[in-house]
DNA sequence: GTCACGTATGAAAGATATTTTCGGCTCGGT
DNA sequence: ACCGAGCCGAAAATATCTTTCATACGTGAC
């Protein structure tokens, strides 16, 4: 009867209605492992490791892979963000297909110490563009249309960044401003929370934090949530304490990092991307007063650029 | 009895000892459509038709679909070369997904007012990794290692950026500060002239500029020159005004720009590769000081992150 | 150190999905 | 019209997946 259209319970266990995902299941393993048990971890890095043996096997044989149980198998499938384990291994035969006949698994050693200059230009190109892709991938194209409804008609956007992030807090104003929006970059806390109390239904807040956790962040994101505006958190963990207070979520991507490349190098990376997404997706909703305000802010600036050589 | 025989002939005839048919299924279902009963023929025509929309299907829901029994289900997908109706599924998941991936090509155009978020975002990726792609490949690595020789040693190190840019600047001198370097960001034109008449020889200078002839950056990178300290200029015009004062010039890629993406979006993201390879083989070079450094960074930033929620 | 609490984990029961069985049915030949 | 060969689907049998529940583990408090 109705055995066909399964009760989707919105993903109870996490993230907020987040349809399967095909191809992001190597970002979202990335993403989700630090929120995992240890017994999923081993499960999480054996899917991602070899998708088409995965495939290949039962929930009992891959139990037994990981030498784990079969709860476990299920519990990392309902994590990773699918109703259960049978449509982890149908998108996990997806993924095979895909690396299958795509492209050669390229270079993924780390940068060395002594690696000559042209070896670091060609590996840190590589992974910024895995992690532009892992990003496209596992970005929630729901959330996001949300986020941008709600900016595109905000009265005011406040956005909150420290750090690295407060760059990419930057950016974005920066972009918004042009196209005649009103919006403020915070990298203060202080300052943060006191505008932060300004805000109200209509307005829009938006945090930005890698780790999700860093408190000068959270605190005027909370500020805001309480104030009723609609509040967009920008994070690598989607189950991290600043989720509390965002209405929309929109998740980057988490690429390994190592000594020599820290975290906040692909982070940036893929919150910029996002960004630009956000930006766009209000640019082009805005578009009969962005168009025009794009141009003169162009023409403003002309003057100070001198003549060629 | 005879009839099982029969079918497992039938399945030999189609791909003797072939493995389960990866991609080659719509081909396969052609091939042995004719020797298949009407029953069975729909099935195929269904799974052949849209295998994403079969795959979602179980056993009961494709008979059903097709208005046949799972006993015929199964027959089929024994047909075409699967031990079950499961092993179907799965290549049928996978074929959807390399489907999916295989019309990707289509992103080449620029974004258009009337694109869905979902649309957005693909293009967006795709162009910063182009961009990112385009930017290694025309790196001159002789004139990064020259400008990373420079930096490593220096005693000072100051960069100059308006605009997008200077957030780029900023980066840089962010991450430089994280491995010990002295290093400083200068948005403001007066400040960035004031401060570049005390460089000296051992000093580095670095100008970041799309065009290349941003009056406000040109300025002091050209005091700097003066006063002995070696220069660096970041731009995707290598002819233009700012290179007359650089020891070494790094370009970025120029790409296409259009209405609703303007090109500080591309170049920023240029920029940010060859400050990031600026920033490694740095890093590289002061390995010594630079990885305690970094440490010491991180675990002063810990107390900042709360606990997870 | 030890105790109490919350969490993670796997064994087994329970629910679904797939495969097999088996008898009815259609259809072509005579 | 009759006969038989093979197609077909309902339902039983099996495999697979999911849920439940009791135990063990780790963690923080005292």
């Amino acid at each position: 009867m109705t055995q066909e259209v399964k009760e989707i319970f919105g993903s109870a266990s996490g993230g907020p209605g987040t349809p399967p995902a095909p191809a992001a299941l190597a970002a979202k393993v990335r993403t989700l492992t630090p929120s995992m048990t240890r017994s999923m971890q081993r499960v999480a890095e054996a899917v991602a490791g070899d998708p088409a043996g995965c495939a290949a096997l039962t929930v009992t044989g891959l139990a037994e892979l990981t030498g784990t149980s079969e709860a476990t198998v299920v519990r990392t499938a309902r994590i990773l963000g699918y109703p259960g384990y049978r449509d982890l291994r149908l998108a996990l035969a997806g993924l095979a297909a895909q690396q299958q006949s795509g492209r050669a698994p390229a270079i993924t050693t780390d940068i060395a110490v002594d690696d000559p200059i042209a070896d670091v230009v060609a590996k840190l190109a590589y992974d910024e563009q895995q992690t532009l892709a892992d990003t496209a991938a596992g970005l929630d194209t729901v959330q996001l249309a949300a986020a941008v409804a709600a900016a595109a008609t905000a009265r005011r956007i406040d956005v909150y960044g420290v750090g690295a992030s407060g760059l990419v807090a930057q950016d974005l104003v920066q972009k918004l401003l042009r196209i005649g929006l009103i919006a403020h970059a915070h990298s203060d806390p202080h300052l943060a929370v006191t505008n932060a109390v300004q805000l109200k239904a209509g307005d829009v807040a938006i945090a930005i934090t890698h780790s999700g956790a860093t408190g000068d962040v959270i605190e005027p994101l909370r500020v805001a949530f309480e104030r009723g505006a609609t509040t967009v958190a920008i994070t690598g963990r989607p189950d991290s304490s600043v989720t509390q207070y965002a209405d929309h979520v929109l998740t980057t991507s988490t690429a390994r990092e190592s000594e020599l490349r820290p975290a906040a190098m692909s982070s940036r990376t893929s919150q910029l991307l996002v960004v630009d997404c956000l930006f766009v997706g209000v640019a082009q909703r805005t578009y009969e007063t962005a168009a025009p305000a794009l141009a003169s802010s162009y023409e403003a600036l002309a003057h100070r650029h001198r003549g060629r050589t």
